[in-house]
This record gives structure tokens, C-alpha cells and sequence, in this order.
RNA sequence: GGAGAGAUGGCAGAGCGGUUGAAUGCACCGGUCUUGAAAACCGGCGUACUGUGAGGUAUCGGGGGUUCGAAUCCCUCUCUCUCCA
């Protein structure tokens, strides 16, 4: 969430960022500075209330200690009618506060300078291509299609068990799972990257602060029960491992990895491009998270994109990087790099990855904050990327990588899956 | 699911209605001393909001209540631990 000390000195370039994703903020940004003046009105007013009071109960305490419990009892009397302001002052601030909050979390992160204007995806910038589609001396199948041809992933098995968008994995499929996620866990962590194992569960807290509630609700499951959230993606207790945390001083680059299922209700989703495992609800990823010091966090960026860039390159797949333009970068992001694959059988890009940064939009509520060499605190950067979703990536390399006599698997996969060719 | 115990500053741990934002110890930072370090001694050391500032306010798991006054009493919720099934 944006900081409301930011859009009390920055109004207008904040109304002026936004407006790069399409989103006027002009009406809001003007009533939380009109509510948040009022506010600091009625806040300090009723503090100098309460300090009276806590003035005049020390007075009684003094008097009833010296037993002058007369003068005691005339004090007494005179709280009376500060103490019933008091309470009505303190419903008006609790209100207001809670309307700030409200307009809050109705704005979506400012855009990085570099972020173009726009409306969709037509408007993203292409900023690098690398190595070119593939041709074919035979007509190429679809995922779906190989998956059933050689067996090794089962969709129809999956509705019977769970439902639609719970696929199951079966053999070499299955194998081809955890040889990715070794990979995956295996280069983040040559690159400097924590392994971590989190719960795939997490509480409300957890999702407030890095912003899937009260955004997107509907879009994760829910244990009513218990209150408890199936995570959509690993950033989720891996970023939040640091909620609440201060950090003893400027001298930080915390990174993160981590593999976990996701789940996702996809609410609204359907239609052809769902097919397969362009869109499930449950899937394996392997996530990278940061946590910088705000001058580091443009280059941690793009060791984060040189990153996903060399795992492409290891698995053999053509594929171009995207910068997000405005409108179609994610709410809470300041700067999302998008990677695609390009499938030849289905005919179109597949998102594999998705960079983004955060800049101080997590931070500021999950509360992570470092110390200042002049001690003073200071909200932290955050980032997260996938390296990598497994399900487009067993796609793209499916269909990639197939040949009249099954699916060549990369070198670099070779060592963990055990076998060179699923067939 | 049942029974009990508990939640206080970075950690440990006092306080159980009034000069307590909170003893004490450890950790940490600065200083004295020392060739340097250690020890010893002196000083400092939470967070947030608000105010140009002195300062003010809030905060002892969350919320509510009693009271002139609550870390301390009451209610309620959450969480943790122990034992039993």
C-alpha cells in the first residue's frame, strides 16, 4: 500500500504515475488528503484531551495520597466532562482511520518510471527475443495431445479425484516434475538463494501483508475452520517470513528461495486457453524472493531477469521478455518483467515467468523496515519473481522439444530426470 | 476433542491499581582506561503517530469494560506450551 506520507508531498506525481495504468486516482487522492487533514485535526485535538486528563489523575493520585480526599473528590469531578469528549473524539478518529485505510487499499502501486503507458497487454514493451521458433518437418501436437499419447500426465483422472485443474502425474510426467523442481532449486541456489521449505498454509496476517488480502479474495481457497489460506504462490509466507521485522542496519541483501505447491480458484477463468496446463488450480513453482535496500532494488531487478533468462537458456526454449505496461502490471508491482515462451503447437506466447518489483508497496504493510546509519527506520524493497512455474514450462518443453520419436529432454534436465527421452 | 498453564522491551525475567515506558541481567552502541584487546567503570539503548521545536499521545498478545487513574481487576477473542484421548 502506498504510504500516506508519500501522497500527502507527492500528490501529483502519484495521480500522474497512475495514470500510466489507466487509473484516474485524482477523486481518491483528494479525499484522503481531505479525510487525513481532518484526521490529524481531530487526532491532535484528542490528545491534548487525554494528556489533560492523564494530568489531572496524577493530581488525585498525589491528593489521595496526602489525604486530602476532599480536593480529591472536587477533581474527580471535573474529568467528567473531558472524559465523555474524549470518547466521542476518539469514534471520530477510529472512523477517519479507518476511511484512510479504506481509500488506501483502493490504489495500486505507482509505476517505475520506465513503465509505459497503457491499457493491456498490446501495450507491452517486447524488450529481448531469444532464438527463434522452431520449425517442424512434421505437423506438431499440443501438449494435451502428448500427454495422453505417451502417458504421462492424466487430466481426466485428476476431475475424478479433485475436479477440473488437478491434474496427475503419472511416470516419466511425474519424474519430469521433480527433475524440474531440483533443477530450478539447484540454480537459485548457485545463485546465492536460501532454499526454504514454508507452510503452504498461512493465516490472514500473512496474506494482508504482502497483499493478496483484501485484493483478491475470492481467488484463493479459503478453510473457514480454521481461517486459514492455501497459498497461490510461494512469495506469500516466504515474503512474510519478515514481516514485522526491522533490519540492524543498512549492510542487507536477504534472497529467498523456495518450492511449494500453489492453488488457485481461478474465479472467472474458462474458455480454450484454460486447456491443458495453461491454467490449473494447483501447481508446482519455484519462487525467488528479495528483500533490498531501496538503492539496490532496480539491479537486484535485473539479476532477477538475468536469472530466469539462464534457466530458459539451460532448457533449450525460445523465448522474449515483456515489460508491463501500466495497465497490465500487476496491483501491487512497480516494475514486472513478464517472460513467454512461444509454443508452436498451440500457436502463441505462454507466460512462464513473471518478475516484478515492489518497491516499498509490501513493505509498508508488512512492516519491514531496516535502520538508517543515522538510526533511523526506513521502509525495505521487495521483489519476487517464478523460476520457474512448472506447468507452461512442461508444456513449452513438450511441445518444443517433441520429435517423431517422442520428447528430447534438455541437457541441463538430463542429471535428474534419469532419461533423455519420453517416449 | 478434554484438562491445565501462559502471552511484558532484541533475549531472559520482575512488576499484580497511582511519580512504571516499565526493575534487574544478558546482548548491543558510545566513552574512560589500555600499545591493542579483555576486564572494570561511566553513559546510552523499543516502536508508531503527531508537532518547526520543547514536547504530546499511544503501545506490556488483539478487542471491550470497571476506575479520576490499568501491564496490574473483569469480560471476550486469538495464539503458544504441557498433559490426556
Amino acid at each position: 500500500m502506498l504510504e500516506i506520507q508519500r501522497i500527502r508531498t507527492e500528490k501529483e506525481s502519484v495521480i500522474a504515475g497512475l495514470k500510466k495504468r489507466n487509473f484516474d486516482a485524482t477523486e481518491i487522492v483528494e479525499s484522503l488528503i481531505t479525510v487525513d487533514q481532518q484526521w490529524r485535526n481531530s487526532k491532535t485535538e484528542l490528545e491534548n484531551i487525554s494528556a489533560e486528563l492523564n494530568i489531572l489523575a496524577k493530581e488525585i493520585g498525589n491528593l489521595m495520597k496526602q489525604g486530602k480526599i476532599e480536593e480529591a473528590n472536587a477533581a474527580k469531578s471535573k474529568t467528567s466532562e473531558l472524559k465523555e469528549k474524549e470518547a466521542g473524539l476518539k469514534i471520530n478518529v477510529d472512523e477517519l482511520d479507518a476511511q484512510i485505510i479504506q481509500f488506501l487499499y483502493q490504489l495500486p502501486n505507482v509505476p517505475n518510471e520506465i513503465v509505459p503507458t497503457g491499457k493491456s497487454e498490446e501495450d507491452n514493451i517486447n524488450v529481448l527475443e531469444v532464438g527463434r521458433k522452431r520449425t517442424f518437418d512434421f505437423t506438431p501436437i499440443p501438449h494435451w495431445e502428448i500427454c495422453k499419447k505417451f502417458d504421462i500426465i492424466d487430466f481426466e483422472l485428476g476431475v475424478k479425484i479433485t475436479g477440473a485443474g488437478f491434474p496427475v502425474y503419472k511416470g516419466k510426467g511425474a519424474k519430469l516434475q521433480r527433475a524440474l523442481i531440483a533443477f530450478f532449486l539447484d540454480e537459485a541456489e548457485k545463485a546465492g538463494y536460501t532454499e526454504y521449505t514454508p507452510p503452504i498454509m498461512v493465516n490472514e496476517a500473512s496474506c494482508y501483508g504482502t497483499g493478496q488480502l483484501p485484493d483478491k479474495e475470492g481467488q484463493m481457497y479459503h478453510d473457514k475452520r480454521d481461517n486459514l489460506y492455501l497459498i497461490p504462490t510461494a512469495e506469500v509466507p516466504l515474503t512474510n517470513i519478515y514481516r514485522d521485522v526491522i533490519l540492524p542496519s543498512e549492510e542487507f541483501s536477504i534472497k529467498m528461495t523456495g518450492y511449494t505447491p500453489c492453488f488457485r480458484r481461478e474465479a472467472g477463468a474458462y474458455g480454450s486457453h484454460v486447456r491443458g496446463l495453461n491454467r490449473l488450480h494447483q501447481f508446482d513453482k519455484v519462487e525467488i524472493v528479495r528483500i533490498e535496500h531501496p538503492s539496490n532494488s532496480e539491479k537486484a531487478l535485473e539479476e532477477m531477469v538475468d536469472h530466469v533468462k539462464n534457466l530458459l537458456e539451460k532448457l533449450g526454449l525460445h523465448y522474449r521478455i515483456l515489460r508491463l505496461c501500466g495497465g497490465d502490471t500487476g496491483f501491487a508491482s512497480a516494475l514486472t518483467y513478464d517472460f513467454e515462451v512461444y509454443s508452436a503447437a498451440q500457436e502463441k506466447w505462454l507466460e512462464v515467468s513473471s518478475v516484478s518489483m515492489f518497491n516499498t508497496f509490501q513493505s509498508s504493510r508488512l512492516k519491514l523496515r531496516f535502520k538508517t546509519n543515522d538510526k533511523k527506520t526506513q521502509l525495505c524493497h521487495t521483489l519476487n519473481g517464478s523460476a520457474l512455474a512448472l506447468p507452461r514450462i512442461v508444456a513449452s518443453l513438450l511441445e518444443n522439444h517433441q520429435t517423431p520419436q517422442g520428447v528430447v529432454i534438455p541437457e541441463a534436465l538430463r542429471k535428474f530426470t534419469g532419461f533423455d527421452l519420453i517416449d
